[in-house]
DNA sequence: ACCCAGGGTCGTC
DNA sequence: GACGACCCTGGG
């Protein structure tokens, strides 16, 4: 282990809708990895965290950063702990049978609270993407960039800091393999680091269409890539992001056109707000969930 | 070998 | 406001 890291551990009993692979495969995080079913590795921003569950406990092991106090309060708000929700399934399982069918098939879902700047490069990167190629353009970003972590025998990477990312030119993102997006990463990475647009004021905003105008300013962020981030990275919980996926489930559920690239956006976004109110952002985790992994 | 689609956005008309 | 282009990779 380096001088600079530290092993931290913690245990939860009796933990209340949290099963690993319906959190980490549902669609909203990349850099989770499943050793085996009761165990998944990832990196966060503090450093790299083992996760196992045994019943209703579960262990954290991290080998974080040193100048991290509160190992605890950093699982506790990453995982979203806080938030109760098993009221929040029971609400929406008594909208129709479809939310409650996708509730019982993502049961363990929670809501990760990601890095908003990792978030932001991660899913300018997934445009017109998939999960497999995200991850590993992600992956390569954070080995030539990120600083590297030593768990278990094993070589992790941290998601490069802005200052660690300032220096990489558009050739450099495409040679990582991220195609047309380059000269986005590029400028929006220049975009942050100049301040151009402010993170932090970002992060300091409570109205969540003033979050979101301010994202949509960012190269390669356009409506979906910003509820992405508005959901994953700053906990708005009633937004609802519209992708290929979703689209068609809502579609196959409640629109039921012949043709599902007819449906409007505007459609599908009155109709969840209509349904799932401030919940949006919930039921469209288990809606896509659902509609991606059960054939 | 060929075609298609993937957690969309951008530039142009 | 609609429409095509776009890097690359895996699967049919």
């Amino acid at each position: 282990m380096e001088k600079n890291m530290k092993n931290c551990y913690l245990k939860i009993d009796n933990i209340d809708s949290f099963e690993l692979k319906d959190i980490f495969e549902c669609g909203q995080c990349f850099r989770w990895k499943k050793i085996d079913e009761n165990t998944y590795v990832g990196v966060i921003k503090q450093g790299v965290v083992k996760v196992e569950k045994e019943l209703n406990t579960v262990s954290f092991s991290g080998c974080m950063l040193d100048e991290i106090e509160d190992f605890e309060a950093i699982i506790r708000d990453y995982f979203d702990l806080d938030t109760d929700y098993s009221s929040i399934k029971e609400k929406l399982s008594k909208i129709d049978s479809y939310m409650k069918e996708s509730i019982s098939f993502g049961t363990g879902i929670r809501i990760l609270h990601q890095d908003l700047w990792e978030t932001l490069i991660s899913f300018i990167i997934s445009a017109n993407n998939n999960i497999p190629r995200i991850k590993g353009i992600i992956d390569r970003i954070a080995k030539k960039y990120g600083k590297k972590v030593e768990f278990e025998g094993e070589e992790y990477f941290l998601f490069p800091t802005v200052e660690e990312l300032k220096d990489a030119k558009v050739e450099d993102f495409k040679a990582l393999g991220t195609g047309f997006r380059d000269k986005r990463l590029y400028k929006t990475s220049q975009m942050v680091y100049s301040q151009e647009i402010s993170l932090t004021e970002i992060e300091s905003l409570d109205d969540t269409s003033k979050m979101r105008d301010m994202l949509l300013k960012f190269d390669g962020v356009g409506p979906k890539v910003a509820d992405c981030i508005l959901l994953f990275a700053l906990k708005r919980f009633d937004v609802f992001p519209v992708d290929v996926w979703v689209r068609r489930v809502m579609n196959d559920l409640y629109i039921k056109k012949d043709d599902e690239s007819k449906v409007s956006k505007n459609e599908i976004l009155k109709l969840a707000a209509d349904k799932f109110g401030s919940l949006s952002g919930m039921a469209q985790q288990y809606l896509f969930y659902w509609r991606r992994e059960e054939k």
